[in-house]
DNA sequence: CAACTTATTGATAATGATTATCAATATCAA
DNA sequence: TTGATATTGATAATCATTATCAATAAGTTG
């Protein structure tokens, strides 16, 4: 399965917080890893079922805040009450395009309008620690 | 009270889709403009229940969605699950800034950042319909 | 290895914002 | 004035997420 880097990144994290190691944790981040795009805590659960069975879904939760927490998956909110979930470890920061039509979700940067961010933040005197921006409109097959 | 203009904005809209007036939408509406910021569903009905102890929050969910409807308010979704209302109508395009420390919630755009996202979507061959852009960091307070 | 402390799990109850339902009432056109 | 129908307010339903809790598993210490 792999995913050596990744795991040592959780195992550093229980370690430094005295928590404990889980089989039900490892076949989740593995799950978590082999499965690309933006998974939603049901999606995750489903998948892990099929090794697990009896997982719960608390667990799942659970484990996904976890990740979040240690730099291995990144929340995303974009509006349809569902919070979904991201790859962050070993993946530059992007921005995300979803289709009004096909509700398609696509990746996309520029780092110009980054720099931009930082300094129209500075001009307001902000401290920057974050954005979070979300495009809407038609994909390339549906417009 | 006044607002003659978006008070015609929602008249015309009724007409056109044949609902009918009501008090209670009036003071609503009402309510809503005189409240400058960002209303939470919560916050609207308290401000509105001083004038109408009897209104009840439903009728304060429907109208606010049909004052999105007909461009009188734009709805903000900050992610701490609750829905944000801000004024529309006569308000130019703004994006937000958040401050994580006090939760003040400041307005913000730079024309250039709108002009790389159109340019950006182009690129990768969207119809750019809308953004939502949320900075998040610390204000000039309290940083 | 055994005993003990405490984190984890899975089931399920609780939460909380929003939506749907419904009978009573208000609006508006004829 | 009447009839059709939109609106209202109360409240039940929904649904994603969180909290609770007893049972179990992990890891530490003697």
């Amino acid at each position: 399965m792999a995913f050596e880097k990744e795991h040592k990144i959780l195992d550093g994290y229980l370690r430094d917080k005295g928590l404990k190691q889980s089989a039900q944790r490892r076949d989740i981040l593995n799950a978590f890893l082999k499965t690309e795009g933006h998974m939603t805590v049901e999606d995750l659960h489903k998948i892990v079922k099929r090794k697990n069975p009896s997982i719960g879904i608390a667990t799942i939760y659970r484990a996904l805040k976890m990740f979040c927490e240690c730099g291995l998956c990144r929340e995303l909110r974009l509006g349809d009450g569902m919070i979904r979930y991201e790859h962050k470890y070993g993946h530059a920061h992007h921005d995300h395009f979803t289709c009004l039509k096909c509700n398609k979700l696509i990746e996309a940067t520029d780092p110009e309008i980054e720099r931009l961010q930082e300094k129209l933040a500075r001009k307001m005197g902000f401290k920057l620690q974050g954005h979070l921006l979300i495009l809407y409109g038609l994909c390339r097959e549906c417009k």
